[in-house]
DNA sequence: TTAAAAAATGGAAACGTTTCCATTTGGAGT
DNA sequence: ACTCCAAATGGAAACGTTTCCATTTTTTAA
């Protein structure tokens, strides 16, 4: 644990001032061809390298950006933090980062922390962002920073996917495919707002097209209970024939749960997902989804945290349009239509499986198995 | 943008010197009643708080520990990173992540970086282990480190999965089950020594099996290629009934792609992954694959770190039959004995579907689809 | 009341940089 | 050889802490 060498002792080496060795080492200032050599060679024999901590007290700059999300085992959140942990990485800064695990005081603490650290800024998704003790501390010291994921609070930008509005095409596309009678599953609805936009998003829309209100099944965690919750769910709903989940994890065990009960997804229970994760596209059946862009997300935000610190004019966050769109798969087959067919039909299975053509089943015969 | 306050600030507002201030918000040293009181109410009315440059500067120390990992899209390393992260953040310490995208010179420079930046720890998952530039200017520093996932070098501990054992686990099971002749599908070979020691722990237990060796198909991105390769594969060789991917996703797209080319898993064709990723619990089929515990390995790590730290007795990393196990999945099933049938069954399909059962089809005709 | 001991307090150095400013050095022009 | 100017160099302050040590204040005991 030998005394690792600093400025000093580059200088003392060179036969020189420190302030020559930080001219020479940093090129700013002149030196002459001699005393560059000697320095160099000084900073050779000793391996001498800057100290940044003694640089960001000087300067009052880290480069250093914290990064604050709920989960990376989620890959929404993994893609889009390795996302911005690239933008990062290639202006020069290093990223801190924490995971909340949903917990607001950890978020709360965390925020507190990089603020102590004296971050040059912060990327953060919070677990309400109308309500956030974090956010607060962060716009008090107007440090620069932009939400990720957030529905934000009027007047402010959030590089967020647009989650009202995709969850509204998720009720036109089970509108356009008949599916009248559909249920809304979510996980961890109390933690976070994307959630809760989510369903008022699905609501509306199906309000908007004349459906049933969506009957929601709330679920605590990702266990293994969901087969039995599901159970109960559609016999209390019979007349349901299609659930949209809140997030494509959820959806492709619901899936399973429903294999566990026989019933047959698409022919009788059609599922949409959200988030649009890689897998999706290669189980069978293939996963309808919103389909996100987590990772231009995650660097949008960074981005704007970086014209913040110098700057320059900040990215603009792109249309829902842009964010968003509607992935279709084998989890969603149309319904044949009762009263009208106008044959528009958005969504189709890829697989050629000609069970997935038939008609609707006896499910509501098998509720007992 | 207002000037934050500094400890003088306080100490001015307190009317009392800066070791006063230091004295009562750190609790260490006396102070009276009234001066206490004075301080906390300055720190109150000026919002202040410590910054940790300053304190790092004089304590030589950070409470920052360093973490490099080459991505957290894959959810391996996304779950040890958090695991790693809890651990950290319990103890008081702040994680620096870099992902260096398999690619050395991202790797060595991050080091670097984090050297630089004094970081108290770091945490790590080299290319090669080696032979990594950045690892030897840690050993150089003598900076606490621990290796995740690595292979290591002798007399270097290694939070890893103990790959070499565990594909060899996999070529048994395929023993047990009767598949002589296999194949290794693996991704970023050159890259990764994990993929390396797979392979080869793979391929010497086949040889101690007296099944055929190996044959290799070696796929460069995740691309959508697959079953292109797959095709060619399978029709140089012929006689192949399972096949080892080298990670689950590879497994998954694996029996994607053979279900594009009308090959049936496992009834013509029997895949095993390797990291026990928890969709493939949710897939039908189930994926057959070697389960293991990335967060754990992540939690380990980071208290071997700690404990270099602070000088307390460090962890002894598991044995390896408490760091993977093979789970059993309906992407394997036994094939009919040819010579011999010990009835030595480890594998089979959780689901009750009969065809899992049928005998080997007549994949090999079928060849030109 | 006074002396001594204990408690409280503040000044200043140190941590490793950068940068301002003053000083020294080196050359060129006379 | 001398002056002058530019280039090169080093000293010192500042950044925000903690901590040592000396000094001042308070308390206790005689």
């Amino acid at each position: 644990m030998g005394h690792v060498a600093t400025i000093k002792d580059v200088a003392q080496r060179a036969g020189c001032g420190v302030a020559t060795v930080s001219r020479v080492l940093n090129n700013t200032g002149p030196a002459s061809a001699k005393m560059r050599e000697r320095v160099l060679a000084a900073v050779d024999e000793l391996d001498f390298q800057f100290s940044e901590v003694g640089r960001s007290l000087q300067s009052s700059t880290t480069r250093t950006i914290g990064c604050v999300v709920p989960s990376i085992e989620n890959p929404v959140y993994a893609d889009a933090v390795q996302g911005a942990q690239e933008v990062f990485l290639n202006a020069g800064y290093q990223m801190l980062l924490v995971c909340t695990n949903y917990n607001p005081e950890i978020e709360t603490h965390a925020i507190r922390t990089l603020i102590a650290k004296q971050v040059d800024g912060i990327l953060l998704t919070v677990a309400d962002a109308q309500n956030s003790e974090g956010l607060d501390l962060i716009r008090g010291r107007q440090l620069p920073h932009s939400l990720l994921f957030n529905t934000a609070p009027v007047g402010q930008v959030s590089w967020s996917v647009g989650d009202h509005a995709a969850a509204a095409m998720v009720a036109d596309v089970f509108a356009e495919n008949n599916h009248n009678h559909t249920g809304f599953l979510a996980l961890n609805f109390l933690n976070s707002d994307r959630a809760r936009q989510r369903y008022e998003g699905f609501v509306e829309q199906c309000a908007q097209n004349k459906m049933a209100p969506p009957a929601l099944l709330e679920v605590d965690d990702d266990g293994l209970d969901l087969t039995a919750h599901l159970k109960c769910f559609l016999k209390d709903h019979p007349s349901l024939t299609g659930i949209f989940a809140s997030n494509d994890f959820l959806a492709l065990a619901s899936i399973r749960s429903a294999r566990e009960l026989s019933i047959e997804v698409p022919r009788d229970l059609s599922i949409v997902g959200f988030d649009g994760i890689k897998v999706g596209q290669l189980v069978e059946p293939s996963l309808a989804t919103i389909e996100t862009v987590p990772r231009a997300l995650g660097a949008g935000a960074s981005q704007t945290i970086l014209s913040m610190i110098n700057g320059s004019a900040p990215p603009e966050v792109p249309l829902e349009e842009k964010r968003f769109s509607f992935r279709a798969g084998g989890s969603l087959m149309p319904l044949a239509a009762e009263s009208e067919d106008d044959g528009k039909v958005t969504a189709f299975p890829p697989s050629n499986d000609p069970t997935h053509q038939k008609a609707k089943s006896n499910r509501r015969d098998q509720d007992e198995i």
